[in-house]
DNA sequence: CTCAAGGTGTACCAAAAATTTCATATAAGA
DNA sequence: TCTTATATGAAATTTTTGGTACACCTTGAG
């Protein structure tokens, strides 16, 4: 009961935790004057008039400082390190929760490149969400939460790195998961083995790349599934694709920015590793387990 | 007399700026090794990372006692105890000032998945450029945009994809560029070749592989510079590292979110890009040139 | 008026923290 | 290459802080 406080360093609890403050005001009533006093000057900078040391803390609050020492201890911690250490934690939750806070004004001024560069990429990923429909998108991650589906992953000469990473994704939550070169040379035989159980997630954007289009037609033709990650301007793969997932691209710079497909395909590795938890879990741990017998 | 210290920190002026986290992005480079892991810390995690004890914050920072005490008194303050003053100074009034903003109500609930997902993202973004000192992206930029370097780009499992990714794209801007896979039994037999005009990117988040790790430290042996693009945490890798560039990772998923490593990445494109645009444009065009006469 | 029974502060001690010292390592300069 | 200057950490030292024992109040019941 005593501490029973303390443990929640960082159990993120969806619902706010109930803060130290409040419980404070709660027991007031119980409290001897002296104790009354602390809590008064507690809840009256809270929670800053208890960072400081002891004996500040208790001259402030007009009492000794063992009687300081005697509240804290009354409300269930093991020392005033321990209480600060629980001010703290409660402090950083709750300034980390709104970090949109972003300094205001001036450093746009000596915003170097990187500030500037930012700001563009977080206006794309905006934009991103705002156009893509939800229901677009959960379609997509129900697709790749079939287990009964193969999902290969493929791109062109800079999107492949995309569609490597989404695949080193999920090849860890879930089975069936390959990577296909965009090269013809490489993927002629395969397409043999494609057709309707299939999904194709190609990840395509301007100067879109035709050895990639002609992949996703061959296999779209076999019956295959395709789910395409583009740009606003739709590279032609639309054209035979199930669902499309645009997202913005331009940037301060003389090549296009692909934060945007990053983000989609994060928030879809996260939405499909919450649906296949039951058994991605396991898998997880396994992998994990097998990393680390390092002969 | 009593309620003093409240007040004492703050220098009342009506523009807050001047915080001590900004001041210490700009004096980034005048920093020795020990200060700048010291620094970087302490913005990774501002300001609570300096609200233990010098201890701890040594320890975190993977320096010792003194050396941390030499950091804060070189900022300009007596001493830790100080220094850790005006932490929570600036914490109170940045509190206090926009009071009550954080309304506990949160629509994240509702949100769907995509959305809420992007705004931790965007978040992550503003956080990663805020920690980022201008001084030391630039230095990035100055050492890519060296002719006479060896550009070599790795990373590990997930993060390697990225290290393509910006292989693919500095292969175009300039020559000298490659990418060299994790696996030590890959790359052994190249060190050889490493030396003080090699550059070698590291990719390396947490769940840190000891094989990108070695490789780094290998080339550092060998008289490489290393430029390391990681979490808040600092890889090992910043052990040996030139220069550090840490972004923020955590999303509302059961994985790590790497966009903060693409939009530093992206960045240091489009830096370099402008940088040696005399060259890298001939190169871009002679590349278009070669792609579109498909035999 | 006396006498418990908490409540409170003073004085002291132990523990921990900050700081200084000094030897060693490392990088810069000649 | 040899010096010199600088940076760094281990250990010793000093200072501060948290914690405790105990005596002194205060209060309320008999």
């Amino acid at each position: 009961m005593k501490h029973s406080i303390m443990k929640k360093t960082k159990a993120v609890s969806p619902v706010d935790p109930p803060s130290l403050a409040e419980r404070i005001r709660l027991e007031m009533d119980s409290f001897t004057p002296s104790e009354k006093r602390a809590a008064h000057l507690l809840l009256s900078h809270y929670p800053f008039a208890g960072l400081d040391t002891v004996a500040e803390f208790a001259t402030r609050a007009g009492i000794s400082a063992p009687s300081a020492l005697r509240f804290v201890t009354r409300l269930g911690f093991s020392g005033f390190p321990d209480f600060q250490r629980h001010l703290r934690g409660e402090l950083e939750a709750q300034l980390l929760s709104p970090l949109a806070k972003a300094g205001p004004a001036d450093k746009s001024q000596s915003a170097p490149a990187l500030a500037s560069f930012a700001e563009a990429v977080i206006g794309n990923l905006r934009a991103t969400v705002e156009n893509i429909a939800p229901a677009e998108f959960d379609a997509v991650v129900a697709l790749l939460s079939d287990p009964r589906r193969h999902i290969h992953f493929t791109g062109g000469r800079f999107t492949g790195a995309l569609a490597r990473y989404a695949e080193s994704h999920f090849r860890i939550v879930r089975s069936q998961v390959d990577f296909i070169e965009g090269q013809p040379a490489l993927w002629r035989d395969r397409m043999i083995e494609i057709g309707k159980k299939d999904v194709i997630v190609a990840f395509d954007i301007r100067r879109y790349q035709e050895d990639v289009t002609a992949l996703c037609e061959a296999a779209a033709k076999q019956g295959a599934t395709i789910v395409l990650l583009t740009d606003p301007w739709l590279s032609p793969i639309a054209r035979v694709a199930r669902h499309v997932l645009p997202a913005h691209i331009v940037a301060p710079s003389n090549w296009d920015s692909s934060a945007g497909l990053l983000l989609i395909t994060e928030a879809l590795v996260a939405a499909v590793t919450k649906h296949l938890w039951d058994t991605a879990k396991p898998r997880m741990e396994a992998v994990e387990r097998l990393r680390n017998e390092k002969p």
